[in-house]
DNA sequence: TCGATAGTTCGATATTTTTCGAACTTTGGC
DNA sequence: GCCAAAGTTCGAAAAATATCGAACTATCGA
């Protein structure tokens, strides 16, 4: 299986984090892997079908805001806090929900 | 003429946000307001038609992240740059550039 | 009042994203 | 080897965005 490349730290762009950022089940995506830590795709599909789950974790991958490795027949994904931080300190903060939202 | 809306500072969504700085003209028109301050449209303009840079000033605007006023014939726009920093503490200082960009 | 300047709005087209089913791949278990 | 589980890929259709010219609006100055 042909893995999506995945952005070096120094490659992430802030337009693409942006834009992976910008849709509400993406973003939810990641604050959930940053509150759970690594976690299946299924585990965190809402009743959407695979096929789209898999398009956003893509856009995510693709970003370089995550990382996903086979475990068995699983794939589990977890974020790429430690680039993200060193590539865009404070970023992942603002994502992560506070009291009014 | 009627005014766009522009959201109240807790009424700013972090979704809206991102998606208005996805975009590489969005994103440098805000690092340009917070480098050199209030700019008129035009000041910050590429070669792109007004009709165009009109569209996303808009977009900005109505994600909560400049203000507009008049000024005799021409529009300043500034970013809100404290209404911002409390909704969203150091969203800010990840847009602003760094070295390796 | 007439221009000129600086934007805005509208409408149509183009481009990008999203969505979803169906077919396919990979891995593990029997 | 065969089947099931978990994703991925493909392709087509729908939805959202972006682009740009043309017409419109508001304000200033002569």
């Amino acid at each position: 299986m042909r893995h999506a490349r995945l952005p070096a730290s120094d490659e992430i762009a802030l337009e693409d984090v942006f834009h992976a950022l910008s849709d509400p089940f993406r973003l939810e995506v990641v604050r959930r892997l940053a509150v759970e830590g690594e976690q299946s795709c299924q585990a965190l599909e809402g009743d959407r079908p695979k096929s789209s789950v898999s398009h956003h974790f893509r856009v995510l991958r693709e970003a370089g805001l995550i990382r996903t490795r086979n475990e068995g027949v699983t794939r589990m994904n977890a974020l790429r806090r430690d680039d993200i931080e060193q590539r865009f300190p404070g970023l992942l903060a603002c994502v992560m929900p506070r009291s009014n939202d």
